[in-house]
DNA sequence: AAACAATTTGCAATAATGTTGCAAGTTTTA
DNA sequence: TAAAACTTGCAACATTATTGCAAATTGTTT
């Protein structure tokens, strides 16, 4: 196959997140802006969750402020990322996995906050378990996040 | 005995919330102020978790925004309240129990978060269960926030 | 009970974060 | 490629949080 000579290539690979990129915006209907295009980029590169003020400093201040909210607002609604819970007033985003749509998240894994790194990190494979509520409440989403240290923070 | 005449009378239970005030107070050294004492009052008397907002209008803004800051920071330091994890960029504070200690608290327990009243309440028996991480994860400590609808709206 | 030291408060100024309307620019559709 | 639909950036504004400092309050000592 004409293909397989250039797997290696890396001009092959950013043509491969190119595309992967180019669908997800299509198969939730949304123009293909430079905006959206990075930072869905962004998220699709980075291992953990990003909040607004990373997504500035990793885009060089290429997009106004409000444009950033308003993008991760629109992924948000279309289902592309989900917002986790802090305890602080910080807002964190992180992609959803594939089979997320709209209005109908199925992202419920466990989030992991690493003391040391400092990132969010989602832990897909991870399932948040349920538990047994005093009579008379009716659960409808559970989220859940463990702190402490990394795999990556551990070993330095 | 002497209190046992006044037992149902609201000065009773008045004078006995004031005793156990500042016993917080004093056990965690603080200086007895006013701002001190109405703040700790509203989360003995409050079934949930508060906001820094909710404060303000349920002091009717008897004190500056900043001594609110001020004083909520003091009591998460000195282990008094703890804060939960919400999805926006809201910080929610709620009393630990008594065995908390500063630096070192013991609140694991699910906070639920009622869509309809908006409520956040302490399940305090209801502990985190633990999860199984994946190779290299160290965990300290885990929040669970569950969302749904609480007892009292399921009725209405 | 008064005076001193230590702490806390409120004000003002500043910073950081988030929202809205609208004109100009870009993307999509036909 | 032109028109329609949508997105962006700017400006203005709103909200939320932080810091320094003088005035007020609290705890302590005599």
């Amino acid at each position: 196959m004409g293909l397989q000579i250039i797997r290696d290539n890396s001009l092959y690979q950013f043509i491969l997140s190119m595309e992967k990129l180019l669908n997800i915006l299509k198969k939730n209907e949304l123009s293909v802006t430079d905006g959206r295009k990075k930072i869905l980029e962004l998220f699709l590169k980075s291992p953990g969750a990003l909040a607004h003020a990373d997504i500035e400093k990793n885009t060089a201040n290429a997009f106004d402020r409000v444009t950033v909210y308003r993008t991760l607002q629109t992924f948000v609604e279309k289902g592309i990322i989900h917002n986790i819970p802090t305890t602080d007033n910080s807002i964190l985003y992180a992609l959803c996995k594939d089979d997320c749509e709209a209005g109908h998240h199925h992202d419920n894994h466990v989030h992991f906050l690493c003391s040391k790194c400092n990132k969010t990190i989602c832990l897909d494979d991870v399932t948040v378990p349920e538990v047994k509520l005093p009579k008379g409440f009716m659960p409808n989403h559970a989220e859940m996040v463990v702190n402490g240290v990394c795999g990556d923070c551990k070993q330095k």
